[in-house]
DNA sequence: TGTCTGATTCGACAGACGTCGAGACAGTGC
DNA sequence: GCACTGTCTCGACGTCTGTCGAATCAGACA
């Protein structure tokens, strides 16, 4: 069914530390591409953020101005890279994260264990350039 | 011309403690969709891992095998949404990371207190069903 | 000034994406 | 068995995206 390509990912030194090598590239992009819709961001956080680590896809549907096909098409998304799992139960299907990928983007963008994050280096707010 | 939207936003507590906001989810989605591009997010590791700060844009095109303008296209892309910030010298230009909304990401995606969460999350189902 | 190099913008095109309605499938309950 | 509910798949449609070549803009230098 599902791909879940980006969940054996090597996991990666932050982006700010040293070049993304293409390949890890390749199989990272998808997932935050896969975040890059507000409507998959809310599902997202939601299914994240839900008590008991999982919620169903009936309480999902309801939040959103969307049929269910498409909420179903977002899920799916959301699935193929590994972002989410899926588990039907009875009539009911309920989704869960799965923190290991979150980590992994959250690691790469250079979420580490707090504290050392990098700096400003030298940035004035009003710079504006415009260089067009 | 360029927008940089995202660089504004308000700050974010990690999805996978509330639900995001419809609001901070359509600031922050692009940010994420700009990074959904194996390009760009090379492009981005590249920038933000630079030595100095920032790198010319004349050592980003050799790094891959696209023209002038595509790689043009996606540093505008990652302009746009704040994460890059361009700056002319003489003939080249420059790009440097915006930290902010790349810890901003970082953050959305989960400061996790590291040695958290396991993969696996509490798998009893607790039956909810009040969906109807 | 004229020419050269580096970077961006413009216009075009194929392919991917987001959305929907209709229909199919999986379980539950009578 | 049959009807009902919840979810997913399929096909279609309009829009957005990634890529390119050609043209344009911005500085440097003779």
């Amino acid at each position: 069914m599902s791909k879940q390509a980006a969940v054996d990912a090597p996991c990666c030194p932050p982006l700010t530390e040293r070049r993304v090598p293409a390949e890890t590239a390749a199989v990272l992009a998808p997932a935050f591409k896969a975040l890059g819709d507000p409507v998959r961001l809310q599902l997202m956080s939601m299914i994240a953020s839900a008590e008991g680590g999982e919620i169903c896809v009936c309480d999902l549907t309801p939040a959103f101005d969307l049929t269910g096909p498409t909420i179903s098409h977002h899920l799916r998304t959301l699935r193929e890279v590994g972002l989410v799992d899926a588990d039907r139960r009875g009539t009911w299907v309920y989704y869960r994260a799965r923190p290991t990928i979150l980590r992994q983007l959250a690691g790469l963008l250079g979420a580490l264990p707090a504290g050392d994050t990098v700096d400003e280096p030298p940035h004035q707010a009003p710079a504006r350039r415009d260089c067009s």
